[in-house]
RNA sequence: GGCAGGUUGCCCGAGCGGCCAAUGGGAGCGGACUGUAAAUCCGUCGGCUUUGCCUUCGAAGGUUCGAAUCCUUCACCUGCCA
């Protein structure tokens, strides 16, 4: 019922960036189930690529046979944990409030709250809210030398710039968290990523301080891109796991792109492809890196853990129909249709107007002024061919099955426009 | 507290009374090449009813035929001396 490969597994996969002791995590990971835990901070609205190693990490532990706690920061999220950039604005009550509900509801789908090792939902608001600032203080505050916390690396490169009392403290929270987890549930192993590194350990010392137990803590890595940069990122901003900020296409794209040097490391953190497989795909795209039969896996697979089979089947569609280079119309209006609502809602007019207007108005372009500078720049396309003309306004011909019409700008952004009498 | 300097388009950074929607670099966008890649090259990069008009150069007011450029006040930032 355990799984005792799972750190051989995890560190094959590259999911162990620190950790406070590699050989009695392997050894308690194997002796049993353990009691597990992983926090998300509602920050935003939705979750991004980087929660993502953190959810499918979970993931990965429960299918082993340990139990996951997963933790929203009803209380964490109303304080913010320092950044180097600067100072967080804080968020309203009501806000987080929102964003934990939103956040909870993602992280749900991925772990099972059924069987002997069920997960089980906590938010840190429900033991943080009750507590006195003086038994914070007194029970908590006592344990952290301030003198260690100033030797953070966040912290030190705040201290100039500046840091307040607030985010200053944070540590303090998400430790309690730990401690608050160890005694009520018997959760012994947090992990984060390694930029959390230091809120984790907290946890751990303060747990050895304040009962004299021993719990275990370990990093993921931080993905990034070949150059060292900080990976997730798109025009758009993050990586989004919500549909409404970040198109599932967008999505499926992003991983597809994904470079050369990395999409072995990328099958590793987010597919549960096993072993042999991903070396096996690993071997073919050295072999022949242009089929991008690693990307197209990793693409399916991410988007399917994601958005699910049926959406990513969509999406699939679209990609062979947009970027086949076949003809549009094989792919009928409804599939084309189905497809191109998958990277961007549909634009839906009674009558056809010029191009400079269907770029703007379907989102392709920001202003008319854009619009006309990607005609004039040979960057807009009616049914992947080029509109040359300014002035070009498509006819009902152009149309696919009489109502739909394929808009592209560049290379790789389309649109849909549907007719509707 | 004293002295000096700064605040320009997404970012960095020139401009210092008209030729400025504002040099240059980066990012972004488009094209060529390609693998829906990287590198490279070329183009583009405030808005519009586009041979012209409108809004931009920290904020507000003023001088002038005319200001990003001069003056006044305010806000914020930086360096040197206390």
């Amino acid at each position: 019922m355990i799984d005792t490969g799972l750190v051989d597994d995890l560190e094959w996969r590259g999911l162990i960036a620190h950790s406070t002791d590699r050989d009695a995590l392997r050894e308690a990971l194997s002796a049993g189930s353990v009691r597990f835990y992983v926090g998300f901070d509602p920050t935003a609205p939705s979750l991004h690529m980087g929660n993502l190693v953190q959810i499918l990490t979970a993931r990965r532990l429960q299918q082993a046979g340990h139990t996951p706690f997963a933790l929203v920061g009803g209380a964490t999220g109303m304080i913010g944990d320092p950044k180097e950039s600067g100072e967080r604005v804080l968020n309203s009550a009501e806000t987080v409030r929102e964003w934990v509900q939103r956040v909870r509801g993602q992280i749900e789908p991925f772990l099972s709250f059924e069987g002997p090792n069920a997960a089980t939902m906590v938010n840190n608001l429900d033991w943080t809210q009750p507590m006195s600032t003086i038994d914070f203080l007194r029970d908590i505050g006592k344990h952290f030398p301030v003198n260690r916390m100033l030797a953070r690396d966040v912290v030190r490169t705040r201290l100039e710039a500046g840091i307040s009392y607030t985010e200053f403290s944070y540590v303090l929270l998400q430790s309690m968290d730990f401690l608050n987890l160890f005694r009520d549930h018997g959760v012994t192993l947090q992990f984060g990523g390694s930029d959390q590194w230091g809120n984790l350990t907290g946890g751990v010392e303060l747990i050895r301080r304040a009962e004299g137990g021993h719990a275990h803590a370990f990093a993921t890595p931080l993905v990034t891109k070949a150059d060292g940069t900080k990976y997730g990122k798109t025009e758009g901003g993050a990586l989004w796991l919500d549909p409404e900020m970040m198109s599932p296409y967008g999505f499926y794209q992003f991983w597809l792109n994904a470079e050369d040097e990395k999409v072995g490391e990328l099958l590793r953190i987010f597919t549960f492809l096993p072993r042999a497989e991903i070396e096996a795909l690993e071997a073919e795209h050295a072999e022949a890196p242009f089929r991008r039969t690693a990307q197209r896996r990793l693409a399916e697979e991410v988007t399917t853990l994601v958005h699910g089979a049926e959406e990513t089947a969509r999406i699939q569609a679209a990609s062979a129909a947009l970027f086949g280079g076949g003809e549009l119309r094989d792919a009928g209006a409804a599939t084309l249709r189905a497809a191109l609502e998958t990277a961007r809602p549909l634009l839906r007019v009674e009558t056809l107007p010029g191009i400079v207007d269907l770029l703007v108005e379907s989102g392709l372009c920001a202003s008319k002024g854009e619009a006309r500078r990607a005609v004039a720049e040979g960057g807009a396309y009616v049914n992947n061919v080029r509109v040359e003309d300014v002035e070009h306004v498509p006819s009902s011909d152009d149309l696919v099955d009489g109502r739909l019409l394929v808009l592209r700008r560049g290379k790789k952004n389309f649109a849909g426009v549907e007719l509707v009498s």
